[in-house]
RNA sequence: GGUCUCGUGGCCGAGUGGCUAGGCAGAGGUCUGCAAAACCUUGUACAGCGGUUCGAAUCCGCUCGAGACCUCCA
């Protein structure tokens, strides 16, 4: 274990403030964050949620803990409109598009596994989808029915929030007091078999046209929406796990009604600590495919959309979000986005002449000191944008190695290419684009750029001024440094 | 309507009782055949009004504005 983990703190939902980090089993995490429902392209928005995640999970890494960490895949039950009479989301797209749901499923999951590899998000340790855990969903509904939590009707089974608040308080996740939530709960048509419009389905009734449908103690059905996160949860990570993820607009209802479930079936709050990421805005407005406002990863990475002004690298991308932190919402514009990559490419230009940077004298600054701010700002509920601060004041002084200016002893040289590694590539798992390293391009361009120096050694300008337009005319940036030209 | 969050300089975005956030843009400089790039230095701020305090961007109240959830949503 590395140090610093004994300084890590979350904020916790639950509990509205920061806590010390204390996992249930020392030395490792269970970590388990509500993944997408594929049944269209995810957009830019659930990316957030999602990078937001990964960063947390290589931190817990990169401090030592050895993180199971489960990602689940939505693949029925999660239905279109209103409360529990809509159509399901995948079968309906199944319909419209006349395939097997199963197609819809893989091919959405696929789009999702390529989008997440372009923004360098590590794969969870388990990715359990909804359809292959039926069986553990029949048998936590089981569990909650014997405990008299939830209620058969009409072959359709509802847990029974009002008897669950008698024993548990419903709604602590929210901050809602049940009085409001019956008062403030909207009457929907077609809830006969509800005793009241509070509860919620564990297991939906199939209908004969229904494609996606299982046989069950009640009949032929599907389970309800919030019930897989909490059956493969727990079943991946016991009956109580440390950390729980997921969108802010999850808290209410999901992750209320999974903390009821968890508690109902096995006696225990199923979470330590709720971790919610903060909404990506577009124009202001969160972003959301039901809405049409929102872009898709694809279309921001070629540039064919009609909101940015250009094409960004998902690394850029990347780079954008880690400056915000995680429980802020973040407003998409292309301006903001032009920026980051200029301090994006900025940040990369030093981790270069990180490496070959050499060592001399006494160091000018602290190394020790500069390190345990990049700890002391994640250790504050993964404050990516105070660790991208300390970062660039890291960067400044490699500058000014660099230049000469500044030295640096050869022992905190290693260190600060260790450390500034670890926490560039490693938590907010940037990399560099490396977009121009065409392999045949590239020794053609280093041919070209050796003919144009040896026109400027000669005081050729009028060649050496040709090369430079017919490159810039191409698209390819020539930058002339000390070391030599460069292109990009 | 109910619950909650937020309003920071030209833009994005941290911080949260006294001490520089940071990035981008702007300004000045270094380098360079020129240009670009790169590097260094640097100014402008906490929605409004009142209160608490020796001291508030930070705490409290009100006003205005924005957003989220209450129904599927990352």
């Amino acid at each position: 274990m590395n140090a610093h983990a004994e300084q890590l703190t979350i904020y916790n939902s639950l509990k509205g403030e920061k806590e010390k980090f204390v996992p249930v089993n020392e030395g490792f995490v269970g970590l388990y964050v509500c993944g997408p429902t594929v049944y269209s392209n995810v957009h830019l928005g659930n990316c957030r949620s999602f990078i937001s995640f990964d960063m947390v999970y290589r931190y817990l890494t990169h401090l030592g803990y050895k993180v199971r960490y489960v990602r689940n895949i939505t693949d029925v039950g999660h239905l279109v409109g209103d409360a529990d009479e809509g159509e399901d989301k995948i079968a309906r797209k199944a319909r419209l598009e006349q395939l097997e749901p199963m197609e819809i499923v893989q091919q959405y999951t696929l789009d999702f596994h390529s989008v997440m590899d372009q923004f360098n998000s590590i794969p969870p340790s388990i990715e359990p989808t909804a359809t292959g855990h039926i069986i553990e969903q029949i048998e936590m509904i089981k569990a909650i029915l014997d405990n008299g939590f939830a209620y058969e009707s009409n072959g359709s089974v509802y847990f029974d929030v009002e008897k669950y608040n008698e024993a548990h308080p419903y709604g602590e996740l929210s901050g809602r007091k049940i009085e409001d939530l019956i008062s403030n709960t909207r009457e929907l048509d077609g809830q006969d078999e509800k005793r009241a419009p509070l509860d919620f389905a564990l297991w939906k009734n199939a209908s004969k046209e229904h494609i996606m449908k299982w046989p069950s103690p009640w009949g032929i059905g599907f389970p309800g929406w919030h019930l897989e996160c909490s059956a493969m949860s727990t079943k991946y990570l016991g009956e109580q796990f440390d950390i729980h993820g997921g969108g802010m607009d999850l808290k209410f209802p999901h992750h209320e009604c999974e903390i009821a479930q968890g508690t109902a079936s096995n006696g225990v709050s199923p979470v330590r600590y709720w971790m919610h990421g903060n909404m990506l805005t577009l124009n202001g407005k969160k972003m959301a495919k039901s809405t049409g406002n929102s872009i898709l990863p694809g279309e921001l990475f070629s540039g064919d959309n009609d909101i940015m002004e250009k094409a960004f690298d998902p690394m850029v991308v990347r780079f954008f979000m880690m400056q915000a932190h995680y429980r802020s919402t973040l407003d998409f514009t292309s301006e903001a986005l032009v920026a980051a990559e200029k301090g994006y490419e900025r940040l990369m230009e030093a981790m270069k002449a990180l490496n070959n940077l050499k060592s001399s004298g006494e160091s000018s600054q602290n190394v020790k000191e500069i390190i345990d701010g990049f700890y002391a700002s994640m250790n504050d509920d993964f404050n990516a944008p105070i660790l991208v601060a300390n970062l660039f004041e890291a960067v400044k002084y490699i500058n000014s190695v660099n230049d000469g200016k500044l030295h640096i002893t050869a022992n905190d040289l290693e260190l600060l290419k260790s450390e500034m590694a670890a926490f560039v590539y490693d938590v907010l798992g940037l990399k560099s684009s490396d977009a121009g390293n065409n392999d045949k391009l590239s020794p053609v361009m280093d041919l070209v750029l050796d003919l144009r120096q040896e026109a400027r050694t000669n005081k050729d300008w009028g060649t050496s001024d040709k090369i430079r337009d017919g490159l810039a005319a191409a698209g390819i940036v020539v930058k002339d440094g000390k070391e030599g030209s460069s292109w990009s």
